[in-house]
DNA sequence: ACAGGTATTTGACAGATGTCTAATACCTCG
DNA sequence: CGAGGTATTAGACATCTGTCAAATACCTGT
């Protein structure tokens, strides 16, 4: 018998191949215990934000290890920096979130 | 002057560590176009399944890559498979998504 | 039982990712 | 300006990830 699996298929009415990589980078920024609490811990925050070297010892990693990791946040969109004096504060972009958990559901539900 | 940075900081009240790393572990299954893309086009299908030999040329990836994203899917609670004959269906689980989104909300918003 | 189509596992490999230390940059206060 | 605290960058390294080809397993019809 010859081969009877299915036709060619088309792709995905829902989610182009250009839509699918910028979504999957959206969601790889997040897709880190680490950068989890991060967002979550600054999120928690009276004044919504927290410095570098409030979050290190947080997270029990070096302050280049933290700077990486928020650096990858805020090329993502997720959060924003501000140099105060010494410091430098990040704060979580409003609607971030809910902007990514929109573009899967859309893909996906 | 001494050191004036902040005081040992406490873990965020929304996100333990095991949490942050089951949440990211999901995160992670959905974090990649070639899955996202599989899993957009399972739900497009009339009948909400779709085998291996299917997907394959879809993503023209070969067909141990395809079925090696779709363990990984299955695996972290994203898709059901069935066998039928010679084929292996997969279905998206309902409501997957949406677990995932409500986590994340939990612990971001 | 065997032939042929479908699916997964295994093993190998390139590239991405997370982490650290050391070096550099940034900022404030004497 | 110089000392000292904070932040990021650069470079190195181990691990994880995505991919393929080859081998194996699974299933059906003759």
């Amino acid at each position: 018998m010859s081969q009877s699996c299915a036709p060619p298929a088309s792709l995905s009415t829902r989610l182009s191949a250009i839509d699918a990589v910028a979504l999957a980078d959206r969601l790889k920024a997040l897709a880190d215990p680490v950068r989890l609490q991060l967002v979550s811990y600054i999120l928690d925050q009276e004044s919504g934000e927290a410095c570098t070297c409030e979050l290190a010892p947080l997270v029990e990693l070096s302050e280049p290890t933290v700077s990486h990791h928020l650096k990858k946040l805020e090329a993502n969109g997720l959060v924003s920096k501000e140099r105060r004096g010494m410091n430098v504060y990040y704060r979580v972009v409003p609607q971030a979130i809910g902007e990514i958990t929109a573009a899967l559901n859309a893909a996906c539900c």
